[in-house]
RNA sequence: GCCGCCUUAGCUCAGUGGUAGAGCAGGGCACUUGUAAUGCUCAGGUCCGCGGUUCAAAUCCGCGAGGCGGCUCCA
């Protein structure tokens, strides 16, 4: 059988969890066995048990598991019937909960030594074959993810067919935790969280501004060409406006208090846009002669989630949508939804974001608007990405109750995907708010409404392109692009002009003017990840040059001021990553 | 919110009942340096908070806050 088949390592990991069990259930008896399915790359086991595993019995379990796989226990398969089964799970609630629901009299149960658990299989013919796994960590699981069930512990682990497999997941985890934006976020001075002062809400700190303010540039530069408009609203209104857009009802989770004032309504945090930029639609009459209406704002909202999702400035508490509202006729919805996939792809590939996962989400069990609707609406979005020849996924019944949508998500270098953009088409707003627009014929018709963002939110990009470049910056965002480096004090005049000159052509670069040795000086700009570094002395004052370092490659040589202002200007409009001189 | 772990200087961490420590970063002085750490020196602390046990708590116990790994949820 062939080793990396996805049956095969299925089977694999599903017999590496089944060793799993078993040690636990050599050591700790009491144990009661719940659920242990294959997942990517690896395994887990749920198990009910009143003591919490440390890490200390995770080396045990290890152990244990160890020597299940030496002793390479054949694995078998017994078939029984439902009287028999209820006798061999007569000690296993969870499991016999499980039994009771299976349909049919053929129960199937897998045996490896003394180890017996009830299972569809198929497993891998004998323990010896799990050689290379390891457990990562243990964590609450809800039995059946219900929270109001029991809850479980679940330890998670990775197995691979091959050694090298392992090591090579076990490297890229550590890959990972080096890119970790929480950790380079803080080293970089890109931004902080203030635990103390709010969980959840992001600060900014100069470094990170800087290549904020670098992509929001580019964001509405890129909005103007493709005829938006920009709109600014306010952060928070009166409760009413949320009962009204319907978020009261079925937002109010999400969202933070109300203030409440000693008169009048109380004001409400926004937990999302739409509803001011239907206010901004509302207060004029519109005609079909508009159409489409884009209309497009970098808007901070602010959502209540609970405490322990949060993560960094990936999962957050109030974040900036790059949020936008198209309004027009039902028939123009298919264009839209083209130019809106070609612009995505523009504004993510810029960042270098080239490979995407796209799935299409039709209508839930529980929806708003009318059928007929619905299925214009999807096939419109679906035609869009026919036209775009998009390969896509259809998730069935995943979209949102007020409509069907397009998400599309990133992979980053690490292959891992992040949504970010979504492309929504929305019933329940132009209807709630009566939404209007005079048609040829003199009569009024409700707009169609489509939501989107191409980032998401700002803070959730932003800690997204920090691990993807590992803090490497391209030139084009760097917060510093240049660092100029003197080799003894007598330079810095010198030094000052090149400084100035480069700021004149709107270069972001810095100098490093303190008295420490030169090797110092690089050493902190190389820590800093400065992609440019440019070294004066004693030959480049003298033939007005400068020497050129760039971030990891080392030395490059001296280039003319003129020269190396221009090289630049050229790498940042091309929005290159691999440079050059 | 749930389960487990964690919280000591700006950062990374040592200290586990008996006077609060190191490296880096920061200030000062000297050096004036040619491609990844020059030397000397100084300063820096509510040991997360509150309560308890104890002659004595950073250290043990309880409660709370926050962080981390997951679960559930999600931009």
């Amino acid at each position: 059988m062939d080793k990396n088949s996805d049956e095969y390592l299925e089977a694999l990991r599903h017999t590496a969890s089944h060793i799993l069990a078993q040690a636990v259930k050599r050591l700790y008896p009491e144990t009661k066995l719940c659920i242990g399915p294959a997942i990517e790359d690896g395994f887990y086991y749920d198990f009910f048990r009143q003591e919490p595993f440390s890490p200390q019995d995770i080396e045990n379990i290890t152990f244990e598991m160890e020597k299940i796989v030496r002793d390479n226990l054949t694995v078998e398969r017994i078939d029984c019937d439902r009287k028999k089964a209820a006798e061999l799970l007569k000690d296993e609630p969870f499991k016999m909960e499980l039994l009771n629901e299976i349909k049919g009299e053929k129960i199937s149960f897998y045996r490896q030594g003394e180890f017996i658990d009830m299972c569809a299989g198929p497993h891998a013919s004998s323990t010896g074959e799990v050689k290379y796994f390891k457990l990562l960590n243990v964590s609450a699981a809800y039995w059946r993810g219900d929270e109001k069930r029991e809850s479980l512990q679940r330890i998670y682990g990775v197995c691979f067919p091959e050694k090298e497999q392992l090591d090579l997941y076990l490297k890229n985890l550590e890959e990972a935790k080096k890119r970790d934006h929480r950790i380079l976020g803080q080293a970089l001075g890109l931004f902080s969280l203030q635990p103390d002062f709010g969980p959840g809400l992001v600060y900014w700190h100069p470094n990170g501004a800087t290549i904020r303010k670098v992509i929001e540039d580019f964001w509405r530069d890129a909005h103007f060409e493709r005829g938006y408009h920009l709109l600014y609203t306010p952060h928070i209104a009166s409760i009413s406006l949320w009962e009204k857009s319907g978020h009261l009802s079925f937002y109010r989770e999400n969202m933070f208090p109300s203030m409440n004032f000693e008169q009048g309504f109380p004001y409400q945090l926004k937990p999302m846009n739409c509803p001011f930029h239907i206010l901004i639609y509302q207060s004029t009459l519109h005609s079909y002669k508009e159409f489409p209406i884009r209309w497009a704002e970098l808007g901070t909202v602010y959502r209540y989630e609970k405490d322990g999702v949060l993560h960094g400035v990936l999962r957050v508490r109030g974040f900036t949508q790059d949020d936008a509202h198209i309004f027009c006729r039902p028939d123009q919805i298919e264009n839209e939804v083209t130019e809106l996939l070609d612009f995505v792809m523009y504004f993510l590939s810029s960042f270098g974001f080239s490979e995407y996962e796209i799935y299409l989400s039709t209508r839930p069990d529980r929806f708003v608007g009318t059928v007929e609707n619905w299925e214009k609406a999807t096939k419109a979005l679906e035609n869009a990405l026919i036209k775009k020849s998009l390969s896509y996924q259809i998730d069935p019944g995943e979209g949102v109750f007020y409509g069907p949508k397009i998400d599309i998500k990133i992979k980053d270098c690490l292959k891992r995907t992040w949504q970010c953009s979504t492309i929504q088409v929305d019933f329940n707003i132009p209807e709630r708010f009566g939404l209007k627009y005079v048609n040829q014929e003199n009569q009024f018709e409700r707009p169609i409404m489509i939501h989107r963002a191409i980032m998401g939110s700002l803070e959730r990009f932003f800690g997204i392109l920090i691990e993807h470049y590992s803090g490497n910056f391209p030139v084009w965002l760097a917060p510093v692009q240049v660092k100029i480096l003197t080799v003894a004090d007598r330079f810095i005049p010198y030094a000052e002009k090149v400084l100035g000159f480069c700021r004149k052509n709107k270069i972001r670069a810095d100098l490093d003017g303190s008295s420490e040795s030169l090797g110092k000086k690089i050493r902190t700009a190389e820590n800093e990840k400065i992609p440019i570094l440019a070294v004066i002395g004693e030959k480049e004052q003298l033939t007005e040059t400068l020497a050129v370092r760039l971030h990891k490659k080392g030395m490059k040589g001296a280039v003319s001021v003129g020269d190396f202002v221009r090289k630049i200007k050229e790498i940042e409009e091309t929005k290159s990553i691999e440079i050059d001189f």
